[in-house]
DNA sequence: GAAATAATGAGTTAGATG
DNA sequence: CATCTAACTCATTATTTC
């Protein structure tokens, strides 16, 4: 049964790495004496020298896989010791860039010194802690400024100068932001006090370090909340910029849904306004219909210009997603965020087999866009062929619905099945109400007589438009294959939206991608045919930075690939050492994690501020430190 | 202990209906 | 306008199997 889908699609679709070598030599010319499987040998022949075992050379292979050289490695490594594989990677950048030597340490000084604490304790603090953690340095200072001065009076008089004014602003202003009552308000945690006593010591509002909080939830440690109300203060600074260009009318939104004004962080009493405004109904965020963003390239009804807002347009570009039908108000934040920027609400099916509906909030211009070809297949007979034969008459699905990241069990599909045979031809109404309510559940298919079936990975790979196997090996199980790939980017879709980007770039691009996850941002950019220079990858999988690196070598890139673990720990230091290395960002992209906006999620669809998706405040902070240095530069 | 398996609704929206 | 129906959703958790 399954063997029969697998086996026989091997001559279906180009779907292999044909259309890959082929964009490699399109793009790249150089690179012509690529063999026809040269992914697989180059990479063998970097695991066979490195295959003694030991963690020092396995380690210099990591490094030196990201396009350094042995000699800086290994140097590199000497310096810093094998523990700590962040502070190489800065030393490496730093052999590597041109960015000035000096400045590392005394900025890191400054930055302290800029929150209050006196040089003399910053110096101390960063001696005992090291340059790398911001973190326990901060601790460290904490600990100090609280053994100068006495911390119970400092906290007495702190609290009682700021409580009343914090109960306030706090509570007013942004117990409504939460639909579900301020739930998280009433249980007030002193650990969240400390740390708002603490932020306000440092000469920090208290109403900026509450939002700060709020945003950037509970466990956040203060260098992130130092860090998130730095790049709100720049926002804001933005912002004020643009209040006085804002008289200009937007009149090229016409056709769009949804058109209003909207200051970005504006905090305090406005957001309440505006929020009362949203519930009314005029202001929300609608979904458009036909859900085909600016257009799509099988639908009429194009839109080529846009007005961005004046602190929206780039350099550098930026593209962000998450799912479209998130809890209300959501969007609203996004888009408030991302320098008022309206999001593109875009349903895959119109460039795949499968429904995905999804928001982007970007700077790219989309006049010229072009999709992906080969198109890929549009209707389910077209991209599962094997399906069409058993397919009922009286299951009128031509597109599935979202690939989410579970399958149905064998036990639901035996239940069908069972219902099914109790009947010969067509079964009655109310059983085809029931099967067809499974399959839509469940994006069944008909892989037999009264048989259905989840999609098998392969072909989830295929209908998100990822190379054949692109999960596949590495030592990732099936059950995480469907994961990554539940979690990923619709890469024609994507491809369309930075199809404007090719002949923008000829010579390549830098990237910042975030949230990375198996690398559909990469893949989409390498199937259009824009070269990838540098590329920052930050994924906190391992599983799926290997992918990526996998796929990163497979395809033949000469271009840098460096990957991170975590969004959280990309600083400002680190931001800026890459960027001075690189010569900039070019393009900035992710989709942050969806989990606490998801419908599918039972258990914690928090919103925004739940524990997994409230980390789109890093997308923004990291965006917003880089565009700070690009205008700079 | 990893991997596979199976069970677990609500929130939101659009559209129809009255 | 109120109310109902229908449709859909980048998931989490507990349990079993290997």
């Amino acid at each position: 049964m399954d063997g029969n889908t697998s086996g026989g699609e091997s001559d279906e679709f180009g779907w292999n790495t044909e259309d890959e070598l082929e964009i490699a030599s399109y793009a790249l010319p150089s690179c012509s004496n690529g063999t026809l499987h040269g992914g697989e040998a180059v990479a063998g022949s970097t695991e066979a020298s490195s295959s003694s075992g030991s963690s020092s050379t396995k380690m210099i292979d990591h490094f030196v896989g990201m396009g350094f050289s042995e000699e800086m490695v290994i140097k590199a490594i000497q310096e810093n010791g094998e523990q700590n594989t962040d502070l190489i990677l800065e030393t490496l950048l730093k052999y590597s860039g041109s960015s000035s030597a000096s400045s590392s340490n005394s900025k890191l000084i400054d930055h302290f010194v800029g929150m209050g604490f006196s040089k003399e304790m910053v110096a101390k603090a960063i001696q005992e802690n090291g340059e790398d953690n911001t973190d326990s340095i901060l601790e460290t200072l904490l600990t100090y400024s609280a053994l100068e001065k006495s911390p119970q009076a400092q906290q007495d008089v702190d609290s009682d100068e700021y409580s009343s004014e914090l109960e306030g602003s706090f509570l007013n202003d942004f117990s409504d932001i939460n639909t579900s009552d301020g739930e998280e308000i009433r249980k007030p945690v002193s650990d969240k006090e400390d740390k708002l006593l603490f932020l306000a010591s440092m000469g920090y509002a208290v109403e900026e370090a509450s939002i700060a909080m709020e945003r950037c939830g509970p466990d956040s440690t203060i260098a992130e909340l130092t860090d998130f109300i730095c790049a709100a203060q720049m926002a804001k600074a933005s912002d004020a910029l643009m209040g006085e260009l804002e008289e200009k009318p937007k009149q090229f939104f016409n056709d769009y849904p949804n058109h209003k004004k909207r200051r970005m962080l504006d905090y305090g009493k406005k957001q309440r306004f505006e929020k009362k405004l949203l519930n009314g109904d005029d202001e929300q965020i609608r979904l458009p219909i036909p859900m085909i963003g600016y257009g799509v390239p099988t639908e009429p009804g194009c839109i080529t210009h846009r007005t961005l807002p004046e602190a929206a347009i780039g350099p550098p570009y930026f593209y962000y997603e998450n799912v479209a039908l998130t809890p209300k108000g959501v969007w609203d934040t996004i888009s408030r965020f991302l320098y008022d920027v309206e999001p593109e609400f875009v349903d895959s099916k119109y460039f795949c087999a499968a429904a995905r509906k999804r928001g982007y909030v970007h700077n790219l211009p989309i006049e010229n866009r072009y999709p992906l070809l080969p198109l890929p297949p549009h209707n389910i007979n077209e991209a599962l062929p094997l399906t069409k034969k058993w397919w009922p008459s009286w299951d009128p699905r031509t597109k599935l619905n979202c690939l989410q990241t579970c399958v149905a069990s064998a036990k639901l599909t035996e239940r069908i099945r069972k219902a099914l045979e109790d009947y010969d031809g067509t079964p009655p109404l109310s059983v085809q109400k029931y099967v067809l309510e499974e399959c839509r559940k469940w994006n069944l298919v008909w892989v037999g007589r009264n048989k259905l079936a989840p999609l098998e990975p392969d072909e989830v790979e295929m209908l998100l438009g990822f190379p054949r196997n692109h999960t596949r090996g590495g030592g990732i199980s099936r059950t995480d294959r469907y994961k990554s790939l539940g979690n990923s980017f619709q890469v024609d879709t994507v491809a369309y939206h930075l199809s404007v980007l090719k002949e923008m770039f000829p010579g390549g691009i830098n990237v910042l991608s975030l949230f990375s996850g198996i690398g559909g941002a990469e893949v989409a950019l390498h199937r259009l045919g824009v070269p990838l220079k540098n590329v920052v990858s930050v994924e906190i999988s391992e599983v799926n930075r290997n992918i990526v690196r996998s796929w990163w070598e497979q395809t033949n890139q000469k271009g840098r690939l460096i990957d991170l673990a975590d969004v959280q720990q990309l600083d400002a230091d680190r931001v800026e050492h890459m960027f001075n290395s690189f010569g900039g960002f070019d393009l900035v992209i992710g989709g942050s994690p969806c989990n606490n906006l998801a419908g599918s999620n039972r258990h914690s669809r928090d919103g925004l501020e739940g524990k997994h998706s409230s980390l789109f405040y890093d997308f923004f902070r990291i965006l917003n430190m880089v565009k700070d240095l690009t205008t700079r530069h």
